[in-house]
DNA sequence: GCGGCCCATGCCTCTGAGGCATGGGGTCCA
DNA sequence: TGGACCCCATGCCTCAGAGGCATGGGCCGC
């Protein structure tokens, strides 16, 4: 078994087809896919995927082997990533990511923490959406990320940050505006913009709580950013419900008002891997609340 | 980057010589491997080893990467069988790994928990030393063992089953042998037998409880094993500290005696895989304590 | 100073990854 | 119901690269 053979098997698994994942994502031909597939699967010694005329379907087994390899592939990355963080020890880096939008509440907050050690290190920033910043977290590209607690991500520690209240969030003229409450109930009826993927922590909260509410809502949209959001909001005339920090995004013609009752919130966390020993890191986590107080804004 | 660039490393960087780790553990050609070691560090951009005229050592870089390339082995190995497990969901099976010696006490419980659950699933039970056991486990090959608590195993869970007192062992005849308790400073000057590395628990608490009581004794013997332990006591009239546990191998010509004041003792624990979700492993250890309290011997 | 050991490089062989051709099987639509 | 289309497996061939042998440079120890 080679890394070639876990790389490809990903592929696969995620385009559900020896075809497409050869000329799309791995340009190669699809026989010789097949046959690194087959070779695969004798070599772990159970078969990974069923094969049909409609693509691949992935076996218990193959569902199984494809976390492990995704863990795998992560693992080598973090190795290249560590091998060379050790070799180039002249100014010691500092990777700080942020949840795209947090960055204006907390960078400050951040940098003044790690003021000190500004002369003697290199800090390098980043905002990208929280699955990213897991997957930078675990590839030791990022030492320190303040993201969505996300699942799946045994080798991360969370440290709460702040329980962000999502609020409504909705066109200034639409009639619902002019109340200071919404009642999650007065949704119905109305376009309403959810999240994709890119937020799963955030679906599942907005979800939860659309459930808790007994309101069987689908949502119109789904968005992939904050900024696609609020031109949807605007355009639409729609209402979403995100977190408060959205409003630092807020154009114009778009308002948030609080929702009634007991609002849902959403984990706002500083995120690291457990492994990363970077001193750095442990002088950071050791003055988290001090961030944590001074950075609470209600 | 392939697996068998890892492979090769790995055992570039155990044995430090390319010519050797070719010959004896590879069974390629020297210039070989030297080309895919160069192949290697250009692919992770760091130089991860100093070639000499005796040898190669490694890097800074290379430590750090060797760390990595171990575990990302380890998780291949673990992928493999995590995939074999699951595409043979027929009969279950549940591997119950003892430190070599420790079966006679708590395998007979182990198998009294397990009772209600052999009619459909297959138990097997393996000795090994107690890093083996923390490696098989890392892989997935054992779902609990009983075993030292290792150190450096972040994705291994210990639950403590007893803290055994360490005894002195020596030959029958010896001139300690006539009292009821052993001075550890009665030691000084007597022939000590110790254990090698295949122990790394057991060796700490030794050294510890020398230090402890401020003697400065080196060992003469280091074994690898009980049996090694009895023999070398035997025939070299030395002295061992050892667990409790180790009563069951002694030959007729060897006794042992309680250490007097604050025996050092070490933990025997039930380890597992913390992402091992298998039910039966939950069972087992929802019923630990019960074990534990049939299972102790004072 | 010389012999021996270790590693790097040149050059060649051969293995296996990859490409093309092709056919079997399944699905969908007219 | 039959044909078109899609997907995967297999046969066969090419060629890239892993591996082997020869050789030389550099270092160390005697």
């Amino acid at each position: 078994m080679e890394l070639r053979h876990l790389r490809y098997f990903v592929a696969v698994a995620e385009v559900g087809s020896l075809t497409v994942a050869a000329k799309r994502r791995l340009h190669t031909a699809q026989p010789s896919l097949s046959r690194q597939m087959s070779d695969l699967e004798y070599e772990v010694g159970a078969q990974l995927m069923v094969r049909t005329a409609r693509g691949i379907e992935l076996t218990a087994a193959g569902r199984v082997f494809l976390d492990h390899a995704r863990l795998v592939l992560a693992q080598v990355e973090a190795a290249r990533e560590a091998a060379r963080r050790a070799a180039e020890p002249s100014k010691p880096s500092f990777a700080v990511g942020f949840l795209t939008g947090q960055e204006m509440d907390w960078l400050p907050e951040a940098m003044r923490i790690l003021r000190d050690e500004l002369p003697n290190m290199e800090v390098t920033v980043s905002s990208q959406y929280s699955p990213q910043l897991a997957d930078a977290l675990m590839r030791g590209r990022l030492d320190v990320a303040f993201m969505r607690p996300e699942a799946q991500t045994p080798d991360l520690v969370y440290r709460l940050v702040t329980k962000e209240p999502l609020v409504a969030v909705l066109p200034d003229d639409h009639r619902l505006a002019a109340r200071d409450v919404i009642d999650p109930r007065d949704i119905v009826g109305e376009t309403f913009v959810s999240v994709s993927n890119t937020a799963p922590a955030l679906r599942v909260v907005i979800n939860d709580y659309l459930e808790r509410s007994k309101l069987n809502i689908t949502p119109d949209h789904e968005v992939d950013n904050l900024a696609m959001a609020m031109s949807l909001i605007a355009s639409t005339r729609g209402v979403a419900f995100l977190p408060a920090y959205a409003r630092n995004f807020m154009p114009r013609s778009v308002v948030s008002r609080p929702l009634k009752g007991d609002a849902p919130t959403i984990d706002l966390v500083v995120g690291y891997h457990k492994a990363n020993a970077s001193p750095t890191l442990k002088l950071f986590l050791s003055r988290v609340d001090e961030l944590i107080t001074r950075g609470r804004r209600s």
